[in-house]
DNA sequence: TGAATATATGAATAATTGTTCATGTGTTAA
DNA sequence: TTAACACATGAACAATTATTCATATATTCA
């Protein structure tokens, strides 16, 4: 159990991705599919503006990405670990 | 995948107590073994208050469980969704 | 090329939060 | 009971952050 503080910094940077309701619901939506900026923001009534900032963060710590298709950009889920995470989260809470 | 609107919440609240450095500390500590407060400020070279306000979050979250024992106040780790929680996070960034 | 559509981004503001400081509560031992 | 020790807690301050607003960038189609 030993761990650098570079990565203890980092482990702390990357829950404080998943600490936010808004950030928590767009992942929640791309369990489902993979999705547009917009249809994001339609699905859950927010402006287009906050999802794509949110989503930049959740880029950065590499938890979605995206690709282009025509004007719109896809995102989706980068991996498994995103989901394991959250279903850890959610047996904690729902106990 | 259903989720309320008040577990998605509690999800995020869950999350967000991860997403701080000094209570990932806390809790590696606590991974090797259950410690006072003073202890553990010792350990991490913080005041006591800063650690006791902490651990208080940690509780609150059901994270942490606490017993007395003399003057002193024992925490422990609650249960094993910490660690797993933590460790899947580990493998996020160290990949 | 120009208009329309989709997304990204910088600045500003409001709200949240971690630490410190001072002090309160609870326990032990004399 | 009193002193000493261990911990908890409320208020205040500084720092971080999510959203909004305005605007910039990139793509498609006529």
């Amino acid at each position: 159990m030993i761990i650098s503080e570079d990565n203890l910094y980092d482990l702390a940077e990357l829950f404080k991705v998943f600490g936010d309701s808004t950030r928590i619901r767009i992942l929640f939506v791309l369990f489902e599919s993979e999705s547009s900026v917009g249809d994001i923001a339609d699905r859950l009534s927010m402006t287009q503006s906050a999802i794509s900032h949110q989503l930049k963060i959740l880029k950065q710590a590499r938890l979605v990405g995206s690709r282009r298709e025509g004007k719109s950009i896809i995102y989706y889920l980068a991996d498994d670990h995103v989901r394991t995470i959250i279903d850890q989260g959610r047996e904690h809470i729902e106990e």
